[in-house]
DNA sequence: CTATGTGCAAATCCTTTGCATCAAC
DNA sequence: GTTGATGCAAAGGATTTGCACATAG
């Protein structure tokens, strides 16, 4: 296995998705990590992307039809996706609530179930207000 | 809106999928449907399928880093993709079970939830005797 | 010094689209 | 005969990859 050297470039990366709740796609984050590496490349965000992904730092958010949102959070967690302005929302579900899913999928299933994907739609807060402000 | 034509490829793309539970990416389809129709291009298999999609007759399946698929039927279920072969799986999961996620998601949440897209992941019921069979 | 990371550009994969022609109504 | 559907090929968007050079260890 590869030995992991350090570079400024993906420090960069780290920085900006842990200090953001934005789920910023690689193009976003290709934008603003450019602020402070003019140079970077698009291939050098996705390399590096992917890799924090392999190594568990970084989630990716693969949703229809919108390239993929990266999240610094890694806990267990859901995350809700607004059909008006394509917001992602980082849900806090309580795990009593819908931690057995998988044994409930599971159930008369003859596999083995041991993990979900589960994205929830919606309107956010946002967009909620937004609606009402026009009166519909 | 566009008033609706018949057509031959469109019914032979809809009787296959009608006749498969093996939730074919659109090549798998194109591939099939060549077999009726040598000249039929895989635009048309897109342009059909998304078409089909839309008159709510097929469902579009998306997974993270794989070709859509798509499903003749359209009511509620969920699916499961075995994370060793690919396959995906129809799961019938009891409606009481599992079909207030969205208000237990939307507790504490300030926008509205009205939806949500959930994939389970495993070992399929083939896969598991496989892997038995090799004593792992 | 050696292995990993980078920048650049080209390539890849899946899907959509423009356009001339064909078929349904 | 109008309008939607097709086939073909080209374009599109997101992501990956090959390669020569730079840089961390």
């Amino acid at each position: 296995m590869a030995l992991l050297k350090h570079s400024r470039q993906r420090d960069s990366i780290v920085e900006y998705l842990a200090g953001t709740k934005e789920h910023p796609t690689a193009d976003m984050v290709y934008a603003n990590i450019r602020e402070q590496f003019p140079n970077i490349s698009l291939g050098t965000v996705y390399r590096n992307l992917s890799l924090l992904n392999e190594l568990g730092q970084v989630v990716k958010i693969t949703t229809p039809g919108q390239p993929d949102r990266f999240d610094y959070r890694t806990d267990p967690h859901y995350h809700f996706i607004c059909v008006k302005c394509g917001r992602v929302i980082d849900l806090d579900i309580e795990d009593k609530d819908i931690g057995d899913i998988d044994a409930i999928a599971g159930k008369g299933f003859d596999g083995i179930v041991n993990g979900h994907i589960c994205q929830f739609y919606g309107i956010c807060p946002d967009c909620v207000r937004e609606e009402r402000k026009h009166g519909n």
